[in-house]
DNA sequence: GTGCAGATTTGCACTCAGTTCCCTTTCTTA
DNA sequence: TAAGAAAGGGAACTGAGTGCAAATCTGCAC
């Protein structure tokens, strides 16, 4: 790796991280792409050659997580359902506070994530990251056996219900809940939600 | 209602078919804010008045169905179980090509549906748009009986695959299909995607 | 009819995101 | 070390969206 590759990396995540930092401290519609890039130290130009767009800016966190279910599921362990191997990962995240189950309660991380779900402009693109996450998905259920059909609607079902679960999370962390006592809960209704998915609404509602 | 009411709402209903007509035309970037105002002989001002953002112009259309899912809910008759309530209305709204099905070969509606769908800016707020849905249907559902959690997973889940199938059925059309030859084959997969919701992937899988 | 109060429309100037054109700096590599 | 490519920079541009004050229209009372 030259010495290139190397500033622009720098350059990235420091243009990345800059502009976090004045967005979590003034909110993401009060600060320009002007100020970012005078905080940063780069002209406007450069950064709109690292990050097409202001959401960008933010979201590109998201970007590399998108293909995380498509992995698990073609990761899983022979003889393994998909959605049993789904839902042991989100099991396994739960446990590990990451992030993306909105189950941590690091004060940046929710500040972060508060911001994210109520930036209106923010929340739309992000729901366009994941739709390329739910494609994914659908092609690894279909890699797996599933019926095209089934792929496409299953996916769609498991990503959405991804996002639901960890925005509830979110709630009861912003209501003042710790991680820790939350857990139980959270596990609780992800396996309600992968009972559901797994059984149907007849045999549980 | 008087004059002022009828006249805006006329003046409303001029704007939006003007923008609509100029961006099936020619692409909903390829259409300026004050080129839609001068075709429809406002000012920019006043355009902005009615609609508060471009993408506005073609979604109000969706604003309208946002509620429908809770609507069906609450209209079910005594004793029906929400969700087939739901798959009622589909089969229905099916059958009578509604164009929210995606199963609706009028050209201008296919016009329309692909440039909503292709286009970034307007996929990305029609998904904010049908969030709110989400919630009414999620409250409706809670009034039907649901367990909270489950309300909110399952009408995520719903708002979500009847996405799905509109997009699916979009896409047959768009390959050519009429609506007639492609109905049978939309309501197989309404059919299973509703069973699916019911009895879960383990019964079919 | 006339006039008035409030609602609506309009023009203008402004901010900010994002793009284009073109030039300079910096790194790579042969 | 020189040529060439990649990256950075600056200025000017387009287009969305907003704030403001002046002009216009409507509903209503007289």
């Amino acid at each position: 790796m030259g010495l290139r590759e190397r500033k622009k990396e720098r350059t990235r995540e420091s243009v990345s991280a800059t502009a976090i930092r004045l967005f979590l401290d003034k909110g993401f519609d009060q600060v320009s792409i002007t100020e970012i890039a005078q905080a940063a130290e780069v002209s406007r130009r450069t950064l709109f050659a690292y990050f097409p767009s202001k959401e960008d800016l933010v979201l590109h966190r998201f970007a590399d997580h998108e293909g995380e279910a498509a992995r698990i599921v073609r990761a899983r362990p022979a003889g393994q359902p998909p959605l049993e191997a789904l839902r042991a990962a989100l099991l396994d995240a739960l446990a590990r506070r990451d992030p993306n189950t909105g189950l941590c309660d690091d004060p940046e991380v929710m500040a972060f994530l508060r911001m994210v779900f109520e930036t209106e402009s923010l929340a739309a693109r992000l729901t366009r990251y994941t739709a390329r996450g739910t494609d994914a998905l659908t092609e690894a259920l279909r890699e797996a056996g599933l019926d095209p059909l089934d792929a496409r609607l299953v996916a769609a079902q498991v990503i959405v219900v991804q996002r639901e679960l960890a925005v509830m999370n979110q709630e009861f962390l912003a209501d003042g809940a710790t991680a820790e006592e939350h857990h139980p809960k959270a596990v609780r209704a992800a396996e309600r939600a992968f009972d559901l998915l797994r059984d149907g609404l007849r045999r549980h509602g």
